[in-house]
DNA sequence: ACGATATGAATGAATG
DNA sequence: CATTCATTCATATCGT
């Protein structure tokens, strides 16, 4: 994947606080509709697949897109619509790869769906603290549990994210035809937290902004 | 997102189309891409003009991507696609000749066409002229149930992430992102749920940023 | 070999 | 959530 990333970074001509990272080359964009920059997505997905967010609810909407705003113009609807489509379009890919070539796959009803998966970390990784950051609570938490639709719709959740350093980005990487499948890498820059032993709300924090 | 990370990495071996089409000229490429065949293009245009197929459920997609198999490469994702921009572009084409004395303007691009576009409701058949005329009755395009998908799937995850930190050595976009992240903690008891909140919540306030 | 065009692919935005 | 529209990017192909 990714073999020519050439070209723009869309940093949206005015709005845009920050890029604070990669190179942003101004591409003139000016589009109409909103533009994720990479670290937008990054942190997206890092919602999505480690912290297995699939439909945040309009009180994390919020917490995510004023995350978001630093790293460039974002509102609420965004968030919402990315989450929507995200979840959407993986389901779709599977529609799409399901029995092709007339084999049919001989599945056979899963009665229980093992969805300890990734989902939220069983498996927690105390100690770990983000760098530079004391005990104020950086509890990253996403839905735990399944709440919404019956059973499933959980994905897998692998995949995601490799984080190629590539050394230029003018020159076409290489056609790596990797084929998928566990995911390459993670942000290690902070991991997925838990919650499921302090139940408390945390009301504290951050509120909403009235933007 | 905006570097397009498209240019998945399913390409293969890529039988060679000229082995069943011998239709018109032979395709051979080694693209990224799905090139139809001129069978296939024939058999998905009769679908779209003389079937009246716009957007094929994934039922469909599965039957004919399967049928069209047989004349090259193909995947279910490429019909899916192909109608899509069957459609739209045929609209966009219509769209265009409407005003437009009886010159061939080349709508080199539009980049802002004014798609002052009217939702019209599926409707088949709308009469056209099928620059191919039907051949043979390939395709059983009936809903004849078998749409149940929602069980396993067995992930097949392509696509997806790049995050590419392309910077050399300097500012990676990993960094402040560890730190006082926005949310806190939800409620785990009762997540609001899969409430669906539309956007509108976030659309309030919207106004025009771009431009 | 280029430049324009056609079209595959991807995704934001909406609507049902 | 499912479907669909709109818009844009990337590239194969073709014309000159």
């Amino acid at each position: 994947m990714e073999s020519h990333l050439q070209q723009q970074q869309h940093q949206q001509a005015q709005n845009d606080q920050d890029s604070s990272s990669k190179g942003s080359f101004l591409c003139r964009q000016s589009s109409r509709r909103w533009t994720p920059t990479t670290d937008q997505i990054r942190i997206l997905k890092d919602l999505y697949y480690n912290n297995g967010v699939r439909s945040p609810s309009a009180d994390q909407i919020q917490r995510i897109s004023s995350r978001l705003r630093q790293y460039g113009k974002i509102e609420g609807r965004n968030v919402f619509y990315w989450f929507q489509n995200h979840k959407a379009r993986e389901r779709q890919k599977k529609m799409f790869s399901t029995s092709t070539t007339d084999h049919h796959v001989p599945m056979q009803r899963p009665t229980s769906i093992t969805l300890a998966n990734n989902k939220f970390p069983t498996n927690i990784t105390p100690g770990y603290s983000p760098p530079s950051s004391s005990s104020t609570g950086v509890l990253t938490v996403g839905q735990i549990g399944n709440y919404g639709y019956g059973s499933i719709t959980m994905e897998k959740s692998f995949r995601d994210c490799s984080i190629s350093a590539c050394g230029s980005s003018t020159a076409s990487a290489s056609e790596s035809l990797s084929h998928n499948l566990g995911w390459v890498g993670i942000d290690p820059a902070y991991s997925s937290s838990y919650s499921f032993f302090e139940p408390k709300r945390f009301m504290d924090g951050i509120h909403e902004e009235g933007q």
